[in-house]
RNA sequence: UGCCUCUUGGUCUAAUGGCAGGACAACUCCCUUUGAAGGAGUUAGUCGUAGUUCGAAUCUACGAGGGGCAACCA
């Protein structure tokens, strides 16, 4: 057993072995790590895992993490996503050590562009984007130099202290770094590293109009941060040569960059720029809605915090393409919410039960456990009378062996209450069924129960003269592929459009009108539930979280 | 017909030249006042070929397959 867990623990993550080995080796003596997103769209699970290896990384080896804005490009950055960026950060559990943005760096960086011009490191190119485009080659043909490639340092430095002067249009010059137009990496056939844009950007106004490349940020910030692990995703991979080639042409502080997998979950996309187009043309309500994979949509969901942690964990760190079924993320929300959760009656689709050997007039008050899983969570009080609701698929008039449900002449337990006897089913003038009749057995009740009878059902049910109306909103997944981006033709031609399903009217026990907003609830036999934020006080809203495990329904299946 | 990168059960992920293990999923059984939760168990894997070695998932070579690279995006 203990030998067990120490192997446990020695299995690192291929990231977690760098970072001891330099710490080990002395090559640092604390580690210091960084999350970097851009500012142009809301945060998504994928995220998430980034946020859970930068920050988990640094907590583990007690080192820090800087929260990084790279907001290069102010065309479409904007503060409402710096905002909601930090809000999803904290919600998940996480604090920086320091807030900053590249833009806080633009004249560092512009010093760093004089001094590669000022070494015969970069050029001032005049050609347009399509002219660079057809110099650059293809990744099979090296690319030709741009007429432009061996102005002289002192031409380069003039006109590129002009492009930030604002003398030249939008688009005219770029300022390129000189390394090989041959190269068998794409990136390093003389890459961009500023253009000019006369754009507002959300911090710095109009102060600049020329902007540096991510190539001419990204890495240098890190450096000026002295970040010591600079952690990425796999399509990095062919930059790092240029991340580590303007360190060294800088001569300033060497930050490794080190690349992982992406998260990629099945039935669902993820990338912002696909977020944003689900968002812009409607087909979901933003980028918030319980269907987004986007942290704001998980949170008004219901995912908790650390069942997204837990789920990080679990997927681990590496270098393989993945796919990660959503089934996986689900059971981690069931864990934790099982264990969190306060259990109410919610009855989605009522049949009426009069219980005739019930007086009349008569309402006894029982007690029901807040919840199960947790000792000290108490207990609300559930009205119990001769008519209640129970769910219409709780009744089946030939039932099949095995439903342990209600059927003429079967017995069911009602959950803290009493055991029944069905009797009698009235029907309409269509044979469609209107209610039932059942008797109670007095002696039977939860808690006290000395009838002796053991029945193989129990119901959850509601008392109709105090049902709360409830609406509820439940959801499946957003695409009916398991990977939509690789589909052929547009990934929106597989969007589920049965991915949101409305009860407008459900119906609650009384106990339900106490839900705050930052409770969970599990409408039991259901699944997981919170109010949304349309929710008010006249009309309660429920988002179904994810359901509970169904064996019946893969019982049925078969 | 370039360069980079990856390949372990259905899905993720361990193994660091020495018994291929874990989680989820699936299946069976037990338990149950939630067909939930819980408990016990079963099924199932090293992309291929050759080599090095006492011994290869691990090292080498060749091959196959997946992903990435030709934005004034990050």
């Amino acid at each position: 057993m203990e030998e067990l867990k120490k192997e446990e623990e020695k299995s690192l993550n291929f990231l977690e072995e760098i970072i001891e080995a330099d710490l080990n080796s002395g090559k640092h003596k604390t580690i210091l790590t960084r999350f970097p997103p851009e500012p142009n769209g809301y945060l998504h699970i994928g995220h998430s895992k980034s946020i859970c290896i930068n920050f988990g990384l640094a907590k583990k080896y007690g080192g820090k993490t800087n929260l990084r804005f790279d907001d290069t490009n102010p065309v479409t950055e904007d503060t409402e996503y710096v905002e909601s960026i930090k809000q999803d950060i904290r919600w998940l559990g996480f604090e920086w050590a320091n807030e900053f943005y590249a833009s806080d760096y633009f004249p560092q960086l512009y010093e760093f562009a004089l001094k590669l011009i000022r070494q015969g490191d970069a050029y001032v190119d005049d050609s347009t984007s399509e002219e660079i485009a057809a110099l650059k080659g293809t990744p099979t043909e090296p690319g030709k130099n741009s007429p432009y490639r061996d102005r002289t340092p002192q031409e380069n430095e003039d006109l590129f202290v002009r492009m930030k002067n604002g003398e030249f249009a939008e688009g005219s010059r770029t300022l390129r770094a000189k390394i090989d137009m041959a190269s068998p990496n794409m990136i390093m056939r003389d890459p961009l590293l500023y253009r000019i844009k006369f754009a507002h950007h959300h911090r710095t106004g109009d102060k600049w109009c020329i902007y540096p490349m991510y190539d001419f940020a990204h890495g240098q910030s890190d450096s000026i941060e002295k970040i010591t692990h600079s952690i990425c995703t796999l399509e990095f991979i062919p930059h790092r040569e240029l991340y580590d080639w303007c360190i060294e042409k800088l001569g300033i502080y060497p930050s490794k960059q080190y690349e992982f997998a992406r998260l990629n979950i099945n039935y669902t996309v993820m990338s912002k720029r696909k977020l944003l187009q689900l968002v812009n043309e409607k087909h979901v309500s933003g980028w918030d809605d319980p269907r987004m994979p986007t942290i704001s949509g998980m949170r008004r969901r219901g995912y908790t915090p650390k069942a997204i942690r837990d789920f990080a964990e679990r997927i681990g760190v590496a270098r393989r393409e993945n796919l990660i079924d959503i089934g996986l993320l689900e059971f981690f929300v069931r864990e934790d919410l099982n264990k969190t959760a306060l259990r109410r009656m919610v009855v989605f689709d009522p049949l009426k039960i009069v219980i005739t050997n019930y007086p009349e007039g008569q309402t006894e008050q029982l007690a029901g456990e807040n919840n199960p899983e947790e000792e000290n969570s108490g207990t609300r009080n559930i009205p119990f009378s001769r008519e209640i609701y129970v769910e219409r698929e709780d009744y089946m008039e030939n039932p099949p062996k095995k439903f342990f449900r209600l059927g003429i002449g079967k017995q069911v337990r009602l959950k803290h209450a009493y055991i029944i006897t069905c009797n009698e089913a009235i029907k309409d003038a269509n044979g469609n069924v209107t209610e039932l009749h059942c008797t109670y057995i007095p002696e039977s009740r939860s808690g006290s129960d000395t009838s002796g009878l053991k029945v193989q059902g129990t119901l959850h049910w509601v008392n109709i003269a105090d049902a709360v109306p409830v609406k509820v909103l439940e959801y499946d997944r957003l695409f009916k592929v398991e990977n939509p981006a690789s589909e052929e033709g547009d990934f929106k031609d597989y969007i589920n459009e049965n991915s949101l399903h409305v009860i407008p009217t459900a119906y609650a026990e009384p106990a339900i009108k106490d839900a705050k907003a930052d409770e969970r609830f599990q409408f039991l036999r259901k699944g997981y539930f919170c109010l949304d934020t349309t929710s008010s006080s006249e009309k309660l809203v429920f988002n179904k979280t994810v359901g509970l495990k169904d064996t019946w329904a893969k019982e049925q299946k078969k």
